[in-house]
DNA sequence: TAAATATTCCCTCTAACGAGTGAAGCCCTG
DNA sequence: CAGGGCTTCACTCGTTAGAGGGAATATTTA
């Protein structure tokens, strides 16, 4: 556990609107965390007050001191940012999660922002962005930069994937054959046949490996 | 340019030992920078002297400033870091510079070596580590984290790839069939096949779904 | 309950892929 | 200049993938 000062307390005599935003920052870069923390202190009115490394460190330092607001990368080792969110704001429905990441995929866009992040910025945009942001957040609003908004835009045209079509595309991208894929997911290959059909259409490719190249730059599966 | 601050005037009476190491820091990300710099600053006989958010803006700056390490991430838009390492290091082939990468793909640490890096650290190292090996560059020597190392060794367990394979193998990326590729390279679909085949053989996989996973995941070609 | 939707499987047929083998021309290096 | 690697191409052959049709069971939704 990373965190510094435990502000717990409440603010004795202070007005609400005049209290600092305490935040928490959770990211597995060390550098990113002192730059973002750096970042947060030197705004008025903002301070952080706990730092996570980790998904589930960050649950576990969210519990101790029920920040305002969060700022989370997403992929992290072990438990990544969408799971952290989920069981954060399961315990606080009230959490208000800003995601920060290195990546612009629709998909991770969509799985955020499904599971409850009030935004989603990107590691390139401007420090002064994220500040602001943290502000709007804070004072209970929601805000997505217009480019992330374009991308959320851009996946809702793309057709769903069904449970069973993610198991295939995921599958399939271990490298394996429809066969198999087939005893894998103990259907028969002519099933599988018929998933990749359908998947090829919604995705807009014409073949498997079109459909991995597609499915890793969107985001839809992961390697690693 | 972010330059901040140009202390590029010789230090006046102060012996050499006993002055700053003049640190660039190269990163697309605002908040990074400002946590690398942090971080130098904060450590004792080093100083921030310039920041780059890109490579041709790294390559401009290092001829101001002329700093004594240059701590340089590999992926940004435009000139990545490999192209900035070898312009900055034809024009000062003493220059020092240390990759800062978010990922261990062995051909991004090859690329990076082989251009003239002088160590290749990750973000996810602490910063202890990261102030170590500055110190440790501007002394003069090389260091390379196990880690690191490792994957290195890893890369040279796999036989390299022709220049035309390369050619296959990203035109294979970009979701293209053998005849697309024969026209796009103005070949003959047999060659195509007879460059995916030995293809195949050097990557040990048996398809070319599984050779498009296997150069993505090791930064054999990139997407975007 | 009727109408989607998801999942499963079948059949046919063609094109694409990949293994195996061989070979010619080129360039570079010992 | 001989040998080695790179690039090019040809031919055969078996396998796999993918298109184009259906169709039968759930399950969920309206």
């Amino acid at each position: 556990m990373i965190s510094e000062n435990d502000f717990n307390s409440p603010n004795l005599g202070m007005p609400d609107t005049h209290s600092s935003i305490r935040v928490m920052i959770v990211d597995d870069h060390p550098s990113m965390r002192m730059g973002l923390a750096a970042l947060i202190d030197s705004q008025p009115g903002m301070t952080v007050i706990a730092e996570a490394s980790d998904g589930e460190e960050a649950i576990e330092v969210y519990d101790d001191t029920q920040p305002d607001i969060a700022l989370m990368d997403l992929r992290m080792p072990g438990i990544g940012g969408v799971e952290a969110i989920l069981s954060i704001r399961k315990s606080y429905p009230e959490a208000k999660v800003i995601v920060l990441s290195t990546y612009d995929w629709d998909e991770d866009i969509h799985r955020a922002i499904q599971s409850g992040a009030a935004s989603y910025l990107l590691k390139d945009m401007p420090i002064e962005e994220i500040a602001e942001t943290v502000k709007i957040v804070h004072e209970g609003d929601a805000s997505l930069p217009r480019s992330v908004a374009k991308r959320l835009e851009e996946r809702s045209q793309r057709e769903q994937l069904t449970e069973r079509e993610r198991d295939v595309l995921e599958s399939l991208i271990k490298g394996r054959s429809n066969k198999e894929i087939a005893s894998s997911l103990f259907i028969s290959e002519e099933t599988v046949k018929s998933h990749l059909k359908t998947l090829f259409h919604k995705l807009h490719v014409r073949d498997r490996t079109e459909a991995a190249i597609m499915a890793i730059r969107h985001g839809i599966v992961h390697l690693d």
